[in-house]
DNA sequence: TGCCATCAACAGTAGATACTGATATTACTT
DNA sequence: AAGTAATATCAGTATCTACTGTTGATGGCA
């Protein structure tokens, strides 16, 4: 705890494959936030229109406190956006640059369904 | 297991966004497969070309038996497939659809770097 | 046949995080 | 101003999972 100084020993990838090494770390995280069904079920009911946390809880039968508490690392992502609107909070996804390819992976979905890869 | 990614059983979405919930549920464990930056990195080296656990041992310079560890649930997702050649088992992308999202996010721009969405 | 290389599976541990209930904060309403 | 609706934050717990070291299994090679 205090005695450890805590270097983790990612030797920072100096090979050749060190882009894609860095790659991997700078995009796990946005991976990560996907990768709770509940916040991958926010997202989605966001893609489809911007809905505030009440709506969000609603559509999701989640408590609020746990909407609430899957948005923040969204918030801090910056994946999605938050507008103050009266004394709600209406969330919308962020942009289209990194749903892009979500989308790509997404249509995937139906493919590696059951472990059915046909490819 | 390390290897089981499902969750327990959920109740279900009966509501009008049942599709969507359902869907979350479906997709999140694909997801959740890319979320640690070591299998991302794999993955990542696996769209580039087919390697055996050897070599991407060599690239992520992690332990082998790390790497074994990761190949696991990537195996069991069907997102690589396995070709054992002589004493190596060679390990690759499972089809284009996935590979294709793959590169791109590969080639991806530090656009979407950490909260630098400026959109 | 012995030896080595390659890879996967088996515990065990440490750290992360999803979830809950209670509380604080802000903004609208009457 | 008081009351209430809508969100966010604060502990606390239980579960999960990434990582390690060791062991086991299999396929070439001398």
């Amino acid at each position: 705890m205090d005695t450890q100084i805590d270097r983790k020993p990612k030797p920072v990838a100096a090979g050749p494959d060190g882009a894609l090494i860095d790659r991997a770390r700078d995009l796990a995280p946005q991976f990560k936030a996907l990768s709770d069904e509940n916040r991958l079920a926010i997202v989605l009911l966001l893609s489809e229109r911007d809905r505030t946390v009440r709506e969000l809880t609603e559509a999701t039968g989640l408590a609020q406190t746990l909407v609430s508490h899957h948005l923040a690392p969204l918030r801090e992502l910056g994946l999605v956006t938050v507008t103050p609107q009266g004394r709600s909070n209406v969330y919308a996804l962020c942009c289209d640059a990194f749903t892009a390819p979500m989308r790509a992976l997404a249509g995937l979905s139906n493919a590696t369904e059951a472990a059915g890869c046909d490819c």
